[in-house]
DNA sequence: TCACAAATACGGGTTTCCCCTTAGTAAATT
DNA sequence: AATTTACTAAGGGGAAACCCGTATTTGTGA
């Protein structure tokens, strides 16, 4: 019995490749892809795969929100995060939505393969350069008592994106209000004034990637 | 007789699925695959590839300089940008090298296969996407390319460090009007909408580094 | 079921930012 | 000598950001 696998990714020619590699694999077969997250939700109306590799960044729905959605209708799902980014501020969200394994782009088809066996199982699985991450922020992070709430992370992730108020609040459907007070509260843990000086803090901590 | 392709891009499941990809379209042969700008000018010696797909984005050395490098040696090869970035820089960046097309990596199948015919029959590919952003910007752009002033990357530099611009008036001994006529060219410049932005940016085009 | 944290939201006030325009001076270029 | 570029500066206006405090709803764990 082969692994129904479904690949959700905007970029077209990685996901065609990606499928390539996959179904080259003994035992692995995709039964699905989209480009859109809207698409996959859609989907799981009439299948369920054994596995889901979903990339973060989509335009429309990104991953986190369409693992959240997608969790929230079948909490049986094994979604995989396969990403180009390295940083905490991106794993943890995904974490939060639910995600079993992390998995970065620059990985080599080997470790997929892993991660996706694993997953299959009933594990988990993620990728070492993300538990390196996560071992040197435990250390460093505990000091810094204040921790960040889900939304927190949410709101720093858009201003890291040098995105507005207004426009944060567009996107997480609350009000500019709402989104005003994450920030100064994200402000005052983060112990900065700005912004600018919040970028410049969640990258310095690994919270960021600026690629 | 078939097109000979070069795939140059760090990123190994990319890579991987690009040349299954491109194998199966008819007339094409990858013949050589690198995820290091060195160890293809290294092959250069021994073969030469009608095509090559080059990432911008590589450690140790990136698109840009091994597309300089690679021409420098051999002026005939033709390089097609393969690229996650649509921004002007990334893109002015690999035409002054010497690219004959720009394809982002969101692209379909048809569109790079479009782009590698188009060029190793002597044109050029430049993506649609592109294309659009040219025609946008065509005011802009001659006056972005114009570097900073070395009083602009004093300013850049401050606001990069979170600084405001009363700050940075009292840091440089000028008034705050000076510092915002400043911070606006530099936002017209940069194409960038506020501070935020223009951290992201610096950091992105190595004006600055955060640490 | 109670307590508490988290998320949401508003009002009102202050500051900073951002944009547009104009303009003087000095230095470099043609 | 004339033009251009860089740096300086300012006024004015509107938008965002930032800083208080307060308050309701929701969910989770004790």
């Amino acid at each position: 019995m082969k692994i129904k696998i479904a690949v959700v990714d905007d970029h077209d020619l990685f996901r065609e490749g990606l499928i390539l590699v996959l179904n080259q694999i003994n035992g692995f077969d995709v039964i699905f892809d989209s480009a859109d997250g809207k698409e996959f939700i859609e989907f799981l109306k009439h299948k369920r795969p054994d596995v889901i590799l979903m990339d973060i960044n989509m335009p429309i729905i990104d991953g986190v929100e369409t693992t959240t959605q997608a969790l929230k209708l079948y909490p049986e799902l094994k979604i995989i995060a396969l990403t180009l980014f390295s940083d905490t501020l991106h794993y943890s969200q995904m974490i939060n939505a639910g995600a079993k394994g992390f998995v970065l782009k620059k990985a080599k088809k080997f470790e997929l393969q892993q991660a996706i066996t694993e997953v299959f199982n009933g594990g988990n699985y993620f990728s070492q350069d993300i538990l390196k991450q996560l071992a040197f922020n435990s250390i460093n992070l505990t000091d810094n008592l204040n921790k960040l709430t889900n939304r927190e992370i949410d709101v720093l992730s858009l201003v890291c994106n040098g995105k507005t108020s207004q426009e944060i609040a567009d996107k997480l459907f609350i009000s500019l209000k709402t989104v005003e007070t994450h920030r100064t509260n994200i402000f005052s843990k983060t112990n900065v004034r700005n912004a600018a000086e919040l970028i410049i803090w969640a990258v310095k901590n690994n919270y960021f990637t600026i690629e």
